[in-house]
DNA sequence: AATTCGGTTTAAAACGTTTTAACTGCACTT
DNA sequence: AAGTGCAGTTAAAACGTTTTAAACCGAATT
């Protein structure tokens, strides 16, 4: 069991008396060894303490059961969640991870980090950065065919890319569905950066759930925010200046609710009664909110477990030369109903 | 600027007329190069749009200019926190990272994951996992030495061990001497699980306040919870039924803070007034939480940004056959006073 | 004129695996 | 008795770099 400086399948072989290819065989399985042999290999193994280089091998088999990541924001939620998601269905099918991260968002110079992805040879890649403003530009066919496989989260559907994401357009829905079956009559909503494509999913769904129940969704019912609590505080302070009797919010997520929450105990509205509240993401903490919060639950780790799914089959058909098709998949999400939402006092 | 194939540094070498090793000398710079030569391999380089092969190249080199991180709880706030800091200095200083996550915090068997990370050749290791139970009993100074450089993050000195940590002890004692300058005099603390490292510092921390100070910190004070936001309200719940006149609250982080204030809320309390609560971590939604949090703030993304610094450090000491020295930092935490600590009301 | 020298360049040998193609025995057919 | 197959083994050739040791060349020194 020492660890010398390094032993290599050449030392192991030696000690075996047999050749460095019939250890890699037996360490492989690719190719038959007798019993006999097959023992007096793995004794040698565990005499000398042997770990194989993967290094060596990725370069020979030109494939290194590596996945690369390239994610935004690991600081917050969603995205931390999903990485651990991704995490664990790798290391559950043998994948290691690579992992890069953008320091801006919408970074629409991605040929540096792909190049370091490729020239470390990853087996595939998973692009965990959101879809936002025009930091898409550089995918097309012609260009995804000369990549290695690739998994794109939460991004507009495009030929010839596989997609994972929410369904955020009928998360949007089902809380603004929510608040209408509550009685509630002016709606608003706080949403984050419309350049980014989930945004704009879900200010699609508010707006289709408000439409099919005859009410208005005009602009004047729509802010921006930050994705910050902070933002979302000064968001619903402006809103409530331009639209006072509003009855209803729905913030696109947790962290923009918490900051409605602090205006409206600041300001003496009483949550749910004066003004019910919807979140989005179903962060741990929401649940402890005062008062607690209803919210869309996203089954991010999910995301991430789908993702390397989905890559893993593609690296499998590539490997075995047959064609890789790329397939998208929509996960729904789910309203948990808490406190923070309630009918209209009579 | 076409991707052929694949194309190797023997084409470049080939169009311009030249052996692969100039065109290695040109790459890496580590020999001279005429400037001609120079010039005519760099136009073969963009000509045949090669990118050297990384793997190849860590293959001879015998190092990865990768960095093994391993690391628990990325979903938690402070985990991703740190390794996007980590990620940051490593990007600066032109490694990659290779992340493993393990499932359980109190793992004892490390081999796998440690023999995986080094199977792949990295330059060195950030044990990222906290310290808690056993699991630090692999470690010691003959086994270091037969690893590559490791930092750890969190965790208790050890001869031989290189550790960067937030002074924990520091931080609950500020927490608690602010709590006590507020006039309050029965102090509780929710801490996380003691089996933690870092709770035990937190718990030292809190109770030499208490004595300097002539106060009281019985084990009847003191209760643990599981960090999560449920078990902070649960513990607050049987800490008050068994001290009823307890007027301050330490909570070990801010998710623990938050349950706390949601109890308060629940059953009357006034904060800051009836009970002053303060927090650990600093999150960004502790600033919104009702009333706003006092907290103590933890530089994360530094510490992860020392870490790789001071690894940096020691795996170019090693590359360079120098003696490798381990350094451990402490980084010093800091009070945010908000609205949810005040003075015993007259 | 012979020697030395420093800047460039190269062929060949690593690095540690897997794969290929060939070669054993040996049992089984014909 | 010769041929066929098959399980097991091996030496050598990859994989794509960097490094080593040697060689080259023109200029400067003796």
């Amino acid at each position: 069991m020492e660890r010398k400086s390094t032993v290599t399948i050449i030392d192991v072989a030696r000690r075996a008396g047999v050749s460095a290819g019939t250890v890699s065989n037996a360490l492989t399985g690719k190719r038959p060894v007798s019993l006999e042999t097959r023992e007096r290999i793995l004794r040698a193994i565990s005499d000398l303490g042997y770990y194989p280089n993967l290094v060596a091998r990725s370069l020979v088999n030109r494939a290194s059961k590596t996945i690369g990541v390239v994610a935004y924001g690991l600081e917050f939620y969603g995205p931390s969640r999903t990485l651990v998601g991704i995490e664990q269905q790798a290391a559950q099918l043998g994948y290691s991870l690579l992992l890069d991260l953008l320091h801006r968002p919408d970074t629409r110079d991605v040929e540096a980090v792909l190049n370091a992805q490729i020239a470390r040879r990853v087996d595939g890649i998973i692009w965990a950065v959101h879809e936002m403003g025009d930091n898409r530009a550089w995918i097309n066919e012609r260009r995804l065919h000369a990549l290695p496989p690739m998994i794109f989260l939460t991004m507009e559907p495009r030929p010839g890319a596989s997609i994972v994401s929410t369904d955020n357009r009928a998360g949007a829905y089902l809380a603004t569905q929510h608040l209408i079956d509550l009685g509630r009559r002016d709606i608003g909503i706080i949403c984050g950066p419309a350049s980014w494509w989930e945004v704009r999913e879900r200010l699609a769904g508010w707006s289709s759930a408000l439409s099919a129940a005859a009410l208005e969704s005009s602009s004047l019912l729509r802010i921006e925010a930050n994705w910050t609590a902070q933002s979302g505080e000064a968001a619903l302070k402006t809103l409530l200046e331009r639209r006072p009797h509003i009855d209803a919010i729905f913030a696109c997520n947790d962290q923009i609710a918490l900051g409605a929450l602090h205006y409206c105990h600041a300001t003496g509205r009483r949550v749910p009664d004066d003004l019910s509240v919807v979140g989005f993401d179903n962060t741990p903490e929401s649940a402890y909110f005062w008062p607690a919060l209803t919210t869309v639950r996203q089954r991010l780790a999910e995301l991430g477990r789908v993702a390397v799914n989905e890559l893993h089959r593609q690296i499998e058909r590539k490997q075995s030369q047959r064609p890789v098709v790329p397939v998208s998949r929509l996960l729904q999400p789910e309203l948990i109903i808490r406190e923070s939402s309630g009918k209209i006092p009579c």
